[in-house]
DNA sequence: TGCTTATGCATCAGAATTCGATGTATACTC
DNA sequence: GAGTATACATCGAATTCTGATGCATAAGCA
């Protein structure tokens, strides 16, 4: 009954998709971008984001590149241009997922004059 | 990299819409529906579906009622008060979760004309 | 008659993803 | 010196779904 539960899936998506638009960003960074921008409504969680930054490194679609600011390390990740193609498809695909689900939830639009 | 992976944990959100849209259907009924209405796009597995309608069930947002037809078993599920409530909101929900993902994904629209 | 497909239910092992807790460490503020 | 913010990370458990498998009836076709 969860509602948030239809962001599974998404990670994925959101994080190519932000790292493709804005260069490159570090973990703490994306969730404090995310959650800024969704006034709380979208947040990630670190125990799922971590794994998957290195899961999309290991694939080939993002690069580290470690550093040292103020005394606190940070890994900043950018995407790679496999990266890159696969930021823009997945919005694609998100788009064709939407009007998918549309075409279900709405079987039956109010608007009769179509006939 | 499978686009399908979007929809996970939408389909609770189907499932309930459908049925309250529809008054009542059978569980493979389900499936040829969404399978034929999304031209594909979205197929439903048994694996996935039976179990969550026992779910609902259990839930109380569903009530089963056994038939026979034409020799073979069906189980007809059609929603409760409560569960046209869940439904009603879940699309909500959705409604809610695509915002929020736009806004996530297209942090700077091409339309500089607001400036 | 026998084979295949469609209809209709169901379970189950494994995969994938995420949550929530926990852990480590540095810097800043009070 | 205590708490908060920053910044990384792992890990067990929960949730959800896939894909395979199984059972059974009906219809179509060779």
């Amino acid at each position: 009954m969860d509602t948030t539960q239809l962001f599974r899936g998404t990670l994925q998506t959101v994080v190519l998709r932000l790292l493709a638009e804005r260069g490159r960003m570090y973990g703490y960074e994306l969730t404090q971008h995310v959650r800024d921008r969704t006034d709380g409504a979208l947040t990630i969680s670190e125990g799922a984001l971590y794994p998957l930054l290195h899961k999309l490194v290991a694939a080939g679609l993002l690069d580290v590149e470690t550093a040292r600011v103020n005394g606190r390390q940070r890994k900043y990740y950018h995407v790679t241009a496999e990266g890159r193609a696969a930021a823009a498809e997945q919005v694609r695909a998100f788009e064709a997922f939407v009007e998918t689900m549309r075409a279900v939830l709405a079987p039956l639009p109010p608007n009769p004059s179509a006939a």
